[in-house]
DNA sequence: TCCGCAGATGACAACGCTGTCAAAGGAGGT
DNA sequence: ACCTCCTTTGACAGCGTTGTCATCTGCGGA
């Protein structure tokens, strides 16, 4: 930005009278037409022009139309930044996932920024990269800098205390993973887990691998959770050996698969607990060609289809949750009704193939169908 | 936030006489800090605080110490509102893309992001669903309304002339599709999609088939001439037949395949032109059993290596490309250095087997290994 | 001793909008 | 004729911040 000679000319902007006041401006020239400028054009005043703006009432139809017919022709669109300042909250919702780069938070974003859209707010994106200060500065900004109208987030701390000064104007709600005192929209990750475990043991599978349980997050303990439960009603005994764990936020996923295949007692079925790790299971798999694994897979991922066998998935629609996140950021923001709670979205297992390959204690199994439910809630 | 007592006291700002205004506030119950209340806890003026959260030089180390423990003690973080109406742009760039659930540009807007962070900067994300009118609707939101500091967008319509009158104050950068007048950020549609066929030409194809001409996009346009190029280079004659043109926005990807692979002479080798037609032809190959089809897919998409064979793939980086965009915005902030131009960002060829699998005329041809390249430009 | 100057700080307006209150005009009742 | 009420409209302040200009305090040099 070079100090580029003052060409006053073209630009309206600047007038050489009052020494003071450099930037009284003259009627409108190419800059950003106001609503004085409507109000000008429409030999009105500039408060009803905010009156037609904002479809207030007592307004008569031919000052309304001869408003509308102003701004239509200056191309006017109102400043958010001067209504925010003046109504102390903004034209936008605030969104912090773990990144966009994962599928899944993006399919929820989207959905979000899609309804909305209908609302005519707009959103504004953030990434915590799994990181609890990140994750505290992209709030902060957020809610406080911004002063979005709600936010819906994917929290990483278990407690954000620095939220609370603001949640009696901001409306709240956490998605995919749940946090006491703050409106959660998760899926029902234990009886998810469950209802994939079950279906391996109702097929005669006795050595079941719980792959890839990462520490760090609660949705992972819940599908631990739901996979205990089964392994417990079968009256099969846990083997944490058949257990993989991420450590230091990284796991190798083809030798760790050779471990659970190379074991004294081998296990015959998979559960990969979260997409990451289906991908890197499936992948792994393909590569030392064991297809004939059973495994389930919890979250869908594109071509889970394609592949062979196709790879089972509990299906936990990142859409259906965004949707479930926004309506219920948009009913607090009508009231904040009671007490915080968990809104539970439903899964369903997608049948593709390699969920349905039998076990070794096939022929034994009785078909114990009755596969235990964790139904627990309804949907926002 | 009900009426608290007025408390005027160390607020001098209030006389107590106008017994108008219901919500004199005292000072800071669960109200949110201002900067007037940074300034009364530190003792100095408003102006001095902001200098302080400003980085401005002129202010006592001692006093500036004093400030920032206010800061810090209050947790009080700037309001953008009020700054960006005060200067008239805001603290956050607007992303304008076809869609979220699309995995590019999902990666795409990361990239951005994550840049954008290292700037201050927030990001606000909307989707043009590729229709022109929300398009416009969107931008028009972003730049007149929330006065974002600059604009990175997927374009859909050829022109936008409404983006005129902000052009001057509000960068504007187009990523995916370029357009006359605007910074654009591309791949080499042209040089990649002939890199690929000449590919299939030096392994002896001659029925290359050019699935999925979708007229709605200049990108495949560019594609399409690529595609030509080497046909003509090659002395090889252009069969319309060996198109799939992609009408109302809808192509069925299984009876296309069938189709192109049941003409009397069918095609031996197929260049998907975007990653939707190769997940579609992919799927449709695999389906019948066809994998023995040569395929190049522009556009990398998830499990095309773990496919068998893999699918070979024009690498087409989101991430480089949000990056470039993003780079390229953030100088034009600086100046708007000279005339619009298009930024080419490069494309990989990934081999992966389908791609190398050999045409009938392979043992006649010569190796005519001087492929064309049509290196055009450098990267931001 | 006094002036000038630089560094540090503050008073105040203004950014574009909306909430509050008041005023103007007309209809209807007495 | 007068009063009341309702509808429509406008004047004005103030949201939280920063740019402009003014003020104040020391300090070095004449």
């Amino acid at each position: 930005m070079t100090t580029l000679s003052k060409e006053v000319g073209e630009d309206a902007r600047y007038d050489p009278e009052p020494a003071h006041h450099p930037d009284r401006r003259g009627p409108l020239m190419n800059r950003r037409p106001g609503i004085k400028d409507v109000a000008a054009s429409a030999g009105v005043s500039i408060k009803t022009v905010s009156r037609v703006v904002n479809a207030e009432e007592a307004v008569h139809p031919e000052t309304r139309a001869r408003v509308l017919h102003a701004i239509q022709q200056l191309g006017y669109v109102p400043n958010t930044a001067a209504r925010s300042l003046k109504s102390g909250t903004g034209g936008a919702i605030g969104v912090v996932i773990d990144s966009l780069a994962d599928p899944f938070f993006a399919a929820l974003v989207s959905a979000i920024e899609t309804r909305a859209l209908t609302e005519g707010l707009s959103v504004l994106v953030a990434s915590s990269s799994l990181d609890r200060d990140r994750e505290r500065e992209q709030l902060l900004s957020l809610v406080a800098g911004h002063q979005v109208a709600g936010v819906v987030f994917a929290p990483v701390a278990s407690e954000h205390p620095y939220l609370a000064p603001y949640r009696t104007t901001t409306p709240v709600v956490a998605v995919d993973r749940s946090r006491v005192g703050i409106d959660s929209v998760v899926v029902d990750d234990r009886g998810a887990a469950a209802l994939a475990v079950q279906q391996f043991v109702d097929l005669g599978h006795r050595r079941i691998a719980f792959f890839d349980r990462d520490e760090r997050f609660s949705t992972i303990h819940r599908r631990m959770s739901g996979y205990l439960d089964v392994l417990r009603g079968a009256g099969i005994e846990f083997d944490p050996e058949l257990v993989s764990s991420t450590v230091d936020g990284s796991l190798d996923y083809l030798s760790e698969a050779e471990r659970l295949l190379g074991l004294e007692n081998p296990a015959t079925a998979f559960f990969a607990s979260n997409a990451k790790a289906a991908i890197g299971l499936t992948t792994a798999l393909h590569r030392i060609h064991r297809q004939d694994t059973a495994m389930i897979a919890f979250g869908d991922f594109s071509f889970a289809d394609v592949l062979r066998p196709g790879v089972s998935c509990i299906d936990q629609d990142p859409f259906l949750i965004g949707n479930a996140a926004i309506e219920r950021l948009l009913a607090l923001r009508e009231e904040s009704s009671g007490e915080p709670r968990e809104w539970i979205v439903p899964t369903a297992l997608l049948q593709r193939g390699s969920g349905e390959i039998e076990g070794p204690a096939a022929a034994l199994s009785v078909g114990s169908a009755a596969s235990a439910r964790f139904a627990e809630g309804d949907v926002a």
